[in-house]
DNA sequence: TTTTATTTTCAAAATATATTGAAAATTCAA
DNA sequence: TTGAATTTTCAATATATTTTGAAAATAAAA
């Protein structure tokens, strides 16, 4: 397979990929396309090279910014500003886990904290069933949050090596 | 909090959840429903609870089924169609796992087989960059769909004691 | 300054996704 | 069988999301 057909599939399908995560589309190629460019690119390199427009450009690098995945770039001499992405996959994971921690699994939390003190009579089975399912999900996300922020901190050496090990 | 304003709060929630995950809302809403409903439940009941159409109930039950998250259950003397949730949230997890790696990791792991062998001279720093890219992201990839297939099989009661400790 | 290059914004348009509801298909009981 | 109850389908509609592109804002050079 030629190169430049690679770059097509591989910026296409982690497009496709990024729509399962709750990521836009083009948010996941922009990305895509900074990951396996050597070198920093213009909006306007972005813009031609996914044949997409200046302001969808501008809004998903400003996205990918708040994601902590890329970053602007000053090349000295030059009056434009360049975008780069993290390479180091363990990284990305790490920096998507951070945030997703932050956005989703904490306030859930918070908020079943709320609901599991519902109010009634815990012989009434409406109110036991509601507070046991309650209960089973807060007891699992307080775990995998605790894992997570350890995970956070670890070393991909660490996690390739050993995490298997401790499974077995 | 009462029991009703609770029970609202948390499908509503699940449902926004859901979102983040590539799941639709209702169908996370429904689930979210038959979760904390002690018995099983018909589609007209779903109906009325979630003020949504039968169709719309029709189609994401059996998304649901697909997904192995809940099931056909058949009351004796009844003609209707009742379903039910599994309640516990460790099997849910496991079998949420379970589907999409089979439907997002896996499909990509093989599409990056096919990506690292880009034809080229590796000292083009295009293809060295691309390559070195899809490398990283196999090698965390396979790493991470061997530690699945482990968590798949575990017990909760193991997870949740000796996980934290690995990582430690 | 003023001019020019570049970035940002955001209303309108385009696209994609979800929902409805009524008709068709199926299932079960009589 | 026939007929009523129930489930399924899917074209049409509604809703939500993404994208565009031109105007406004900003930043740098002349």
């Amino acid at each position: 397979m030629k190169l430049s057909e690679a770059r097509q599939q591989f910026i296409s399908s982690w497009g496709a990929f990024g729509t399962h995560w709750g990521i836009n589309r083009t948010m996941a190629q922009i990305h895509a396309l900074l990951l396996i460019s050597p070198d920093p690119l213009t909006q306007d390199d972005i813009m031609e090279d996914l044949n997409i427009s200046r302001g969808n450009v501008n809004m998903n690098i400003r996205e990918l910014i708040n994601w902590g995945l890329i970053e602007r770039v000053l090349l000295p001499g030059e009056r434009k500003e360049y975008f780069t992405a993290e390479k180091d996959i363990w990284k990305v994971v790490k920096q998507i886990v951070k945030e997703r921690k932050k956005r989703e699994l904490e306030p859930m939390l918070k908020l079943l904290d709320q609901l599991e003190n519902v109010e009634g009579d815990k012989r009434d089975k409406n109110v036991k069933s509601f507070v046991d399912v309650i209960s089973g999900i807060k007891k699992l996300g307080n775990q995998a949050d605790k894992t997570l922020d350890t995970m956070i901190k670890a070393e991909e050496t660490w996690f390739v090596g050993n995490l298997l090990k401790m499974f077995k």
